[in-house]
DNA sequence: TATGAATGAGATTTCATTCAT
DNA sequence: AATGAATGAAATCTCATTCAT
């Protein structure tokens, strides 16, 4: 990469950063494009030349999130438990993700009305990795190498998503009802619930 | 009420029905005070005598139409179904409120995320209603009627809550991964499981 | 007085102590006439029907202070010196001013651009006072009582009282250049080196 | 200077020059930010990239014209009595500065009480002017030269600049007790009193 | 006399976007 | 490619004043 592309990629990188830190910390709505050229150390213009505006820079910021977050569980499973049935794989990456936004509510308040289905999906298809990276490509993966079969198994998995997606932000912003870790148990029980009520005979 | 008590509730209440219209149709971000005012037929000081800004206006809106959508569901079901059990009067509720988001999606665009557990008894305990009308009350009171008893019922009914109102949205917003009327027998295969999952034998 | 009359007087009263606290907490920019009515438990409408504007009852809370310092410095030399001569006198009440003020510093930063000639005589005009009590009939009385006898006797005067309230000010609030305590005896050096100047041989 | 800095620097000009004219007719509370930018051609956002509010405006404002008030006597002085001591030198620079007033009663009128030690002080530390030009350099500069010494120079110094600046006011602008002319020969009178008083033997 | 809800002109301030350098 | 001064529409919010009760 030449000179001017690094200087390119840090000023985008510092960008993206910056613009992070600033939506979880003060929300996308009182963050200004001010605030984060000031904080990235470039100037106005300069935002243009990579973004659209706010809301094109917070969808990309989004699907790096929500794709890093997937990415990093996934690898940590294939290390981890290499030979795991479905469920087991399943239920390793919920809790690896689930872990990590306890551990980083900032991210967990950014992503919140976005840990869902649609997200994740857009996730993959948006950033330009290759399509083998896919989220459908790798649950398609994941069910394909699996003894046990399922009926409509996207649906299954929405629900899956979607119910951890939302119970997940209540319980570990607010511990309303309960604290995560008290949680977790009732949620492996439902999830496990749902897998066993799709299952191919 | 006197002739100024009337009048300023009319005035409160024009604030409310045209922000609710306004916001519906543009977005919060999008409507500004002097879009509500306008509308609404009153000055711009006669808004902040009774609220502080948008953001007060928009919390007080979501509970109050929380609080309606599930009163509605509720009345209904005294109505029509008087001795139904637990399990029935969930999914009937269930039914009623999501066959009214379906039919009003701008109501269901303003309340999104906000379909989930913390709102709910948030719209409850928020509005001057009488203490038997608490959203906890209401299920407390369902509970103890039910012949079938339950562990954790507030956890469960959490779960069911989040599951419906993060999937419902999806479906009825964007078809994602499937059509509300496709996806509602497997909503309450789910419901039914997790209800099962933790009846007392 | 009747209770009508009572009632009357302990509002405008009520307005005036607010607005004194409140002009000398915040200044007289910042304090709105809501500020006023709101600290003074009356209705915004029975402001109106006391003083025309804020700047009406500011000036009325001047003349009314200024008046008050002076009285209260004045009967003080009466009581403790009945017999003092002109310079003596003169010095007594400056000293007993400046005391005043130095005590407190609301007040002097409230008066502040009005310690001066302008005001002081104003002060005493403009109150419904007996005319026996016009700060002209003061000093006049004072000098006609003194043994020794003075040039221009009135613009003597107001440099005395320009002196006083320029430095005066700048000590006490600012002590710049200087303490007030530590400037004192320059004053008083100064005081008597005008009133030497313009002593009738 | 690069033509954007020239830019700059007119827009700024621009802005303080249309301030002074409209704070000098209408007073500072009446003249507003809208009122500034409208006569001086530039967007109302111009303004705040240069002053926070009109208040910041208005301190640099007095700061400037305190500075340029006294430079032009001083500078004066030099011309036109090269080798004059310090009592001649300081009387002349006071006669410069209230004949300018009388002739500028705007410009005295908008300085106001701020005629002041304080002020002046502050008025050069303020400017980012050599410190050669400060105004402490400056007298402690003539009290250097001078022939004839003083005790506590800046005391003395101090109570001539807050009685000229004082009753200069009351008299130019009021007439009040008597013309500036009258006055005058009274003023000399007075501070020549006050440096005699404090020579050293 | 006293009230205080309502007014609405207008003041302050923000900020996304442009464009000459 | 990068800059950042300038813009000005538009948003928020204030507050003196009125007037029906």
């Amino acid at each position: 990469m030449s000179k001017v592309q690094t200087n390119k990629q840090q000023k985008k990188d510092s960008l993206f950063n910056t613009a992070f830190t600033l939506f979880t910390e003060k929300g996308l709505n009182k963050t200004t494009i001010s605030d984060i050229v000031n904080d990235a150390g470039v100037a106005k213009g300069t935002f243009y030349l990579y973004f659209k505006d706010k809301y094109d820079l917070r969808n990309l910021l989004i699907a790096k999130k929500a794709s890093e977050l997937f990415m990093s569980a996934y690898n940590d499973m294939i290390l981890d438990r290499p030979k795991c049935d479905f469920e087991d794989g399943l239920l390793y990456i919920s809790e690896h993700i689930i872990n990590a936004l306890e551990a980083n509510k900032a991210l967990l308040a950014f992503l919140h009305k976005d840990l869902s289905w649609g997200v994740f999906k857009k996730a993959f298809s948006d950033t330009p990795i290759a399509d083998e990276e896919n989220f459908a490509v790798f649950y398609t993966k994941m069910l394909n190498l699996s003894q046990v079969k399922y009926n409509d198994p996207e649906i299954m998995l929405f629900q899956i998503v979607e119910l951890l997606g939302s119970c997940g932000y209540s319980s570990i912003m607010y511990k309303d009802p309960i604290d995560i870790d008290t949680l977790k148990p009732f949620l492996w029980r439902t999830v496990t619930g749902i897998l066993r009520d799709h299952q191919i005979a």
